[in-house]
DNA sequence: GCAGTGATCATA
DNA sequence: ATGATCACTGCC
């Protein structure tokens, strides 16, 4: 009877290659602490990887920069940054300090799409560089759930036509949402 | 199918 | 200082 706490997520889990943690944050939840102090957890089905300085795609791939210093940081820290000037894009950080990856949050619970999930969700440049932790107020919690892999779509990432060969390595991961609500018995 | 949007970065 | 770029979205 005892209720499984949710594990949060920390840098043990974040620190590794970009892909591995893409995949496995397919049914995590992301947290969202309100101003009400209410939480609200949305389901993670859709993620994109970004390795690191050789993948051309990534932001790191053009050396550290303002913008991207975040990114060069240690794992599990929250990256975001504007994007086409009007979409926020949230990405965790991953791998080694000094290894530019992370992997971008393309959908949650009942939100498509990087830059509306964003919005919908309150979240902009202000959790730039902040652990994510409850003291940030957005978190990642592990998945109480299984997920077989068969559930697990892969495709080229969206938006990085630019990045030659890049641009075609299977590394964007998707779930179907209803489904793995199901699985998490939230429908 | 493509315009909007503006911070960021390279070039100078 | 100037111009190109851009991990998107919404409306044509």
């Amino acid at each position: 009877m005892a209720a499984t706490s949710p594990r949060v997520l920390t840098s043990e889990f974040f620190d590794r290659p970009a892909d591995r943690v893409a995949r496995e944050l397919l049914g995590a939840s992301l947290v969202v602490r309100a101003a009400d102090g209410r939480l609200n957890r949305h389901l993670v089905f859709e993620t994109e990887a970004y390795l690191g300085a050789h993948d051309l795609a990534c932001h790191g791939s053009r050396g550290l920069t303002k913008r991207n210093a975040t990114m060069f940081g240690p794992a599990g820290r929250w990256y975001v940054y504007l994007c086409y000037g009007m979409h926020w894009m949230l990405n965790i950080v991953t791998g080694r300090e000094g290894v530019p990856a992370a992997v971008l949050i393309r959908g949650v619970g009942e939100h498509v799409g990087p830059g509306r999930l964003t919005k919908s969700l309150g979240i902009d440049r202000s959790f730039d560089g902040q652990p994510a932790s409850r003291r940030a107020g957005l978190w990642l919690e592990a998945s109480g759930i299984a997920l077989p892999r068969r559930l697990i779509e892969r495709t080229p990432r969206i938006g990085v036509g630019y990045a030659g060969e890049w641009a075609e390595k299977p590394l964007r991961f998707v779930v179907d949402p209803e489904r793995i609500a199901r699985l998490s018995g939230q429908l």
